[in-house]
DNA sequence: GAGTATAGCGTTATATTATAACATAATTAT
DNA sequence: ATAATTATGTTATAATATAACGCTATACTC
């Protein structure tokens, strides 16, 4: 029942609470631009604290838009298990926390009677805000 | 019940059969340098017929590898509703045509009560190869 | 606390993935 | 036949990501 939180570095610090900020995801380069003023001056420093960040679960990378966004469900504690719904209009995306979903997905054996280590879910279709406009 | 079916370009053509003749999910730039003796020169040439093949289900998009797999369940009627597993190990992905698994996800609502369109779903683990070696 | 292993930093260069833009040709629809 | 749509070929460039190297800070262990 530890909670074995190493501190973060100075670099993932300034990353992470620059993505944090965003409500929306972000893009690496983006930051990169965003954090220069802090002493952030090449991509390989930005890519090293996000591989991190996504190693430790405070943050989660959405694949099919290459960006990464802040873990919204208190620090997956199976980091590798990710869900999100994305907004084909706007781009917005919100990560799900559906427990049930969760299980079936963790629970789920192939047809050759496997099961995984984690998944990653991206759902696709059009937001509230959009459907409306 | 028609089966409305364009018939391929012959740039379509010639990169759907090269991406079909492999196991493996294939890049793009790999693509590119295996058909270039069929008069395919540059990358747009590549990535335009990856589009139009993914939009017509032929093929699907790994996006956690940024790589090309055909369609095995022949050819998704439902292209944007897609699942994989894959090996950390060695990057064998396979894809999962699983219709209880298609119905929960498709059926899925977020907590605003909203279905979704499409979804996309990659599973992570060890193949059975990669597990018994 | 000295020695050593591990993780992080800063930097330059380069690899990989993908698209913009534009002119032309082929195909399909009216 | 004309018009609209789809595909092609090409050059250039944008966007995303990593290799490699030398150095520094932090943690571990004896
Ligand atoms: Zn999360
Ligand atoms: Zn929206
Ligand atoms: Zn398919
Ligand atoms: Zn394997």
């Amino acid at each position: 029942m530890e909670n074995k939180q190493k501190p973060l570095s100075k670099n993932q610090k300034i990353i992470l609470e620059y993505i944090q900020k965003n409500k929306k995801p972000v893009k690496a380069y983006s930051i990169l631009s965003n954090v220069q003023k802090k002493g952030i001056n090449a991509p390989p420093q930005v890519y090293r604290a996000l591989d991190k960040l996504i190693e430790i679960g405070k943050i989660h990378k959405v694949e099919s838009q290459n960006s990464f966004v802040a873990c919204k469900t208190s620090d997956c504690e199976t980091p590798h298990a990710t869900a999100f719904s994305i907004c084909d209009s706007c781009d917005e995306v919100s990560e799900i926390n559906d427990p049930k979903l969760f299980k079936y997905l963790l629970d789920f054996k192939d047809n050759s009677g496997i099961k995984f280590d984690g998944y990653n879910l991206e759902f696709f279709g059009t937001c509230k805000s959009c459907e409306t406009s």
